[in-house]
Order: C-alpha cells, then structure tokens, then sequence
DNA sequence: GTTACTGCAAAGCTTTTGCATCCCT
DNA sequence: AGGGATGCAAAAGCTTTGCAGTAAC
C-alpha cells in the first residue's frame, strides 16, 4: 500500500484495512459494504472513520464517488476513464472499459466549459434475465 | 392535463398542481423543489403525496428519477431520449437533446442484455466560472 | 359505494457532526 | 509534541410508512 503513503495522508491500520479492502475491488461498494468488511478485523470500526477516510481519498483523487444508485453512495476505487453498465433489477455494476468519442455539440454547450463525461449502460444482468421467467 | 388522465391515475387538485409545475419544468427539481413550489397553492400539501404522486407518475412512464445528484433524488418531465451536461461546482444541469450512437462491444457485455443508456456531462458553468477568479 | 389518495406524524436509512481520546509522523 | 484520526453517540437530511379520514371515479 505505498502508493497511498503521500499527500499527507496519515496511514491508520483501520485506513489500511480500507485501502485493502479497495485495491482492485470491481464491486463498486457502498459504505454499508466497506464497514462490513472491514469490521471482521477491526470490530470497533466505526462509519465515521469509513466516511472520513472515503472523503479524504476522493479528495486526494483515489476515489471515485458514483451517483449510479438512487439508494446509497457508491465508491470505485478505478479512477481511470471508464463507463458503467447497470442491471436495472438488482442493480448490479460492470465496468465497460472502452474510451466512447462523444462531446457536447458548441450549440448545445449553454457556455459550459465541458471537463469530462460518464456513460450509464442500463441493462438486464444474466442472474435477473433467468428470474423473469 | 388531459394527458394524464390515463391508466387508472386519479386526477387530484394535489396531483394537479404537482402536474403543472412539472409540466415543461427544465430545472431537474428534487422533491423538495416540488414540495415548496406547490405548497404556495396548496398549504397542506405533504410531502407523503409528493413522493406518492413521483412514484406513480414514475411507474406510468411518466418522469425519470434522475440520478445525477448524490444528495437527493431529482425528476425529470421530459422522458424522451436526452442526457445532461451538470455543473460540478453548483450542480445546474441543462439537457442535452443530441443522440450519441454509443453501444456496448460484445466482448464487454457480460452477458447483459443492454436496454439503454444515459451520459453526464460533466462541466462548469458560465456562474461558476465567473466566481472562480 | 369502492378504491385510491391525502395529510400527519413517526420511523427508517444514509450520512454528518461534536467531542474526548488516541496515535501516526 | 502536535495535528490529524478514531470511536461513540447524537443529529441531520432525505425518503418511506401506518393509519384514519376524505375525495375521485
């Protein structure tokens, strides 16, 4: 976990345990998730410190904080270019990894400075498509 | 509003002012947005009815829950095809009518089937940028 | 006359905050 | 040593729910 000793971010075991729990997860976990695993090893782990280590990572730029759930927050440790598809049953997320060129139309821009984009693919998964029956 | 006596919704005066405000609303309104536009007309008004009169209108086809906001949930009157371009600092948003021709690649579909789709646009507005300086 | 909607208040969830204590650097 | 982080509990928002009364159909 070296890649996250810098920027004056202080390393607690408990943001460790947080850090772990994220590298590579393609989950994209809600808090309710983060705390429930990290609480097996740390059982006095309390959501105060998940929200303050999440928000102190999306403020360092490690997190991503999606808005793809009308429920709860979501957090994507990728904070690389990518896109989302979304079963519109259970809400389960894959990521789509491809780079779309798509750009606002100058017309439509309203003076906007546009600085990026995000694709919300909505879709039925395989597990929701069997249920239908 | 004959356009909404349709599909088994009863027509209340509540509903109707709910309706009215909606109807060619641009602003992307939260319930709460909703909830103090109609109250002027209709002090009793509760906010059990705003979000009843949402959910119903929801389930007919008739708003979009928008999803753009991680503190609170906004509508959308306009369900035609569009996508939204939203100030990341104030958080306006402004609609989008082009069509992308974007799709899922087959080898990144994960089984899915892929119903839809929806881009943010993420941008400053022409407001914020002034208050950069 | 039925059935569905309204309004109110209380409850439920997620997220935030205050504060004393603790510990990483 | 100092400043930031932790843990706990309480509070704050947004949204939902239960229920008795009411109104649309």
């Amino acid at each position: 976990m070296e890649k996250y000793r810098d920027k004056g971010l202080k390393l607690t075991p408990q943001r460790l345990a947080i850090l772990e729990y994220l590298d590579g997860n393609k989950s994209h976990p809600s808090a309710e998730d983060i705390y429930a695993s990290v609480r097996q090893k740390y059982p006095t782990m309390s959501f105060a410190t998940v929200y303050n280590t999440l928000e102190a990572l999306r403020k360092k730029g490690k997190v991503l904080e999606l808005t793809i759930d009308d429920e709860r927050r979501r957090y994507d440790p990728d904070v690389s270019t990518h896109h989302h598809l979304i079963c519109t049953d259970c809400r389960k997320i894959v990521d789509i990894e491809d780079v779309f060129s798509i750009s606002v139309p100058e017309e439509q821009k309203c003076s906007y400075e546009v600085t990026g984009n995000h694709i919300e693919f909505y879709g039925v998964c395989p597990d929701c498509k069997g249920k239908e029956i």
